[in-house]
DNA sequence: CTCTCGATTAGCT
DNA sequence: GCTAATCGAGAGA
């Protein structure tokens, strides 16, 4: 096991800087059948300033959202669409509602344990979706506001460089009800990461993985 | 491959 | 009541 990234990564005040710098970390939970590890390839940013996009947007403090207040170290898990649990990050000191939610993780240990859990999906399927992370290592509502430096669900040191070159930034995904905060480019994906980190995956892949799901800006070039 | 649509429920208004 | 930081099946290409 490698070294766990420890508290003050957390304690950073700018959601963005969070969101690049788990961009290539990886991502490991203890699980009673053995441990599960992936490479973090997909994040995106909440909270700072007004974000109206974030559950703590308003400050208002309700029995969902208030785990995302605390000082940031810690897991925020929610429950989302009636189906699918989705993992945070909390940032930041306590009161400011900052976060980092994780969209998509390339597993990369505990591979026999995510194979019958994602069953009938193909390996590049596995996590690629932040619905998908949670089902495939094993997270819950139990996991909800849990120290990220504890024995259960942490964050390694060791993890891989990700050049600025390979970072695609787009507006988050399913946020449109946020207004002018539903376009801001506050999701960034490892757009190789397959390719470095599983090569073996790209022939069986094609080409779906990173799609663009929206649009970005047109090319000022040419005609 | 892409697109559409139904699933399913906690949390808020 | 209504909506939601989504997924996967099914249909068409």
């Amino acid at each position: 096991m490698g070294k766990k990234i420890g508290l003050a990564a957390y304690l950073i005040d700018d959601p963005v800087q969070g969101a690049l710098f788990f961009l290539g970390k990886k991502l490991a939970v203890k699980d009673s059948k053995g441990n599960i590890a992936g490479i973090i390839v997909e994040t995106e940013a909440y909270g700072g300033a007004e974000d109206k996009a974030c559950h703590g947007y308003g400050k208002r403090l309700t029995p969902r959202n208030k785990i995302i207040f605390q000082q940031g170290g810690i897991t925020y898990v929610y429950f989302c669409y009636g189906m699918h649990h989705l993992l945070n990050f909390v940032l930041g000191p306590e009161g400011v509602p900052m976060a980092v939610l994780i969209r998509g993780v390339i597993i990369t240990e505990g591979k026999e344990l995510v194979k019958q859990r994602r069953k009938g999906n193909p390996e590049h399927h596995w996590a690629d979706g932040p619905g998908k992370v949670t089902k495939a290592m094993g997270i819950t509502l139990a996991d909800n506001g849990i120290s990220l430096i504890g024995d259960r669900i942490w964050v390694e040191e060791s993890g891989l460089e990700v050049p600025d070159s390979e970072i695609e930034r787009t507006p988050r995904i399913g946020v449109d009800y946020a207004e002018e905060w539903a376009k801001k480019p506050l999701r960034f994906v490892w757009k190789q990461a397959m390719q470095r980190i599983m090569p073996s995956l790209i022939n069986a892949s094609s080409s779906s993985l990173n799609k663009d799901r929206v649009k970005t800006a047109c090319s000022p070039t040419t005609h």
